[in-house]
RNA sequence: GGAGAGAUGACGGAGCUGGUCGAACGUGCCUGACUCGAAAUCAGGUGUACCCUCCGGGGUACCGGGGGUUCGAAUCCCCCUCUCUCCGCCA
């Protein structure tokens, strides 16, 4: 959430923002509570003063009518208080939850639009690859190689679920670790983190876990939900403390697997291992001194391209619209790599994403610094996708299939794999 | 899953027959004295957040979290979470 000083003070700036994200909501109406709450909490501090005095003034032994008096006088006290608190408490309610409606402030180079056609296209790397042979996408690869099974799956578990088979799991179980090779040497530590989280967290992180547009799993009779990403995880993990300036940045190396509801979510895309209910990704996430938010954020972007570079896979660079950001995010950019499979002939899609939250996810969760000279603040949250298993596979088999059918494996995975085609002679 | 014990400041650890408790004592840390310097010793200081301020200071909250009893709660009652020990079960 922003800070509802800032919000108080920068309403002109906020509310601009808001229209540039295609937010909809009521900023007067969170100052107005702000307000309120501040001047209330003012007169109930005011009431327990004198409460306090009033205990003290009975330490003592004293007349019976003096002390009688002074009881009477801190009960009518304990109902005033008790009255003004119950006001503040639903103001507060209110109040938090209109204030997790406001955005993220937004970078000022990111481009300023409501929809993806509006994101500003950074640069491309590889080559769009042509193909002498009418190319499949990666169901049929998948079905052809017995490599993913989607009808099992949606017996066993449900639509949107899948079983990886033979060397699509082998590829899975490589790409993970390749992904985690790269974040170790680029100082990461590695972490497998649990896949369910407390509600609480998601809501700090940004998620909803409730209502009917959510996209989280929530677990029955608990506070407990599946998590959608580790994001969360990594960004609960240090919720609520302190850290010493001299340990930041903190990068986090995450595996989890990611759990998603999707609901309403079927149409063009979301054929195949694109858009499913469960994946396993590996995520990077950094806690970090402001002023060094920005630069992290280049560097999430360029591991990014290291990895997919690393996997011979096209890609293009997108810095996200205003419009796309969601409500954490600062700053955004997606890798979206060449998928031949998509529409008629390839398209691009989104493989990975990394956002720059600053300060946003940080205060809700209450994660703080200090320095060496003890001056305190929030730290800044970063997070992006470092491998997500599923639509790596896509690009990778449909990127690599040859004329004869068999799958190239690309040689930095090799090691990992253990082999370096699927499909070769006739199998 | 069953039985019990516990959760206090950077740490250890009192308090827990309700008021003198933001909290003893010890350690750590900071400042000063002693010293050529250090150690040891001695003296003083040392939590966080928010609000007000005539900038001297003043107020409120916080003893795992939430609720209750009371004029007054770290202290009493209830619920929750977590930790530890024992038993059961299990990978």
């Amino acid at each position: 959430m922003l800070d509802l000083r800032f919000i108080q003070d920068h309403r002109e700036e906020v509310i601009e923002n808001i229209r540039n994200r295609q937010v909809d909501t009521d900023i007067d109406r969170v100052i107005s509570l702000y307000q309120q709450r501040n001047s209330l909490i003012h007169d109930i501090e005011e009431l327990r003063s004198r409460r306090n005095e009033n205990a003290r003034a009975m330490k003592g032994k004293m007349e019976p009518d003096k002390r009688n008096r002074l009881i009477e006088e801190g009960k009518q006290l304990k109902e005033s208080i008790a009255e003004q608190e119950s006001v503040l408490s639903s103001i507060e309610t209110e109040l938090n939850e209109a204030a997790y409606t406001i955005p993220n402030m937004s970078h000022p180079d990111a481009p300023v639009g409501s929809e993806e056609g509006d994101n500003r296209e950074l640069r491309q790397w590889g080559t769009v690859p042509s193909f002498n042979f009418k190319p499949l996408d990666h169901v049929e690869l998948g079905e052809k190689h017995d490599l993913i099974d989607f009808d099992t799956a949606a017996r066993v578990s449900g639509a949107k679920f899948y079983y990886l088979k033979n060397e699509a799991a082998l590829l899975e179980i490589a790409l993970t670790r390749y992904a985690m090779d790269v974040l170790v040497s680029h100082g990461f530590t590695p972490t497998v983190t649990p896949d369910i989280a407390r509600e609480d967290i998601l809501v700090g992180i940004g998620f909803n876990p409730r209502g009917e547009e959510s996209n989280i799993y929530t677990i029955e009779d608990s506070d407990n939900c599946l998590i959608g990403t580790a994001e969360i995880t990594l960004g609960g993990y240090h919720a609520g403390t302190m850290l010493e300036s001299g340990r930041l940045p903190i990068r986090m190396a995450g595996l989890s697997h990611c759990f998603r509801r999707e609901a309403g979510a079927a149409g063009k895309y979301s054929r195949g291992l694109y858009r499913v209910h469960q994946f396993t990704k590996v995520e990077m996430f950094v806690y970090c001194m402001p002023e060094e938010s920005a630069r992290i954020h280049e560097e999430l972007l360029s591991i990014e391209e290291e990895i997919f570079q690393g996997l011979e896979v096209p890609y293009r660079v997108v810095d996200t619209c205003t419009g796309d950001l969601g409500g954490p995010a600062y700053r955004k950019y997606d890798l979206e790599a060449w998928m031949p499979g998509r529409d008629e002939s390839g398209n691009w899609g989104e493989i990975t994403s990394t956002s720059n939250t600053t300060d946003y996810q940080a205060r809700r969760l209450g994660v703080r610094y200090k320095d060496a000279d003890g001056n305190k603040g929030y730290v800044h949250m970063l997070n992006g996708t470092a491998i997500a298993v599923s639509r790596a596979i896509i690009a990778i088999l449909e990127n690599f299939q040859q004329a004869d059918g068999s799958i190239r494996i690309p040689s930095k995975l090799v090691p990992y794999t253990g082999f370096d085609v699927i499909g070769k002679s006739g199998s």
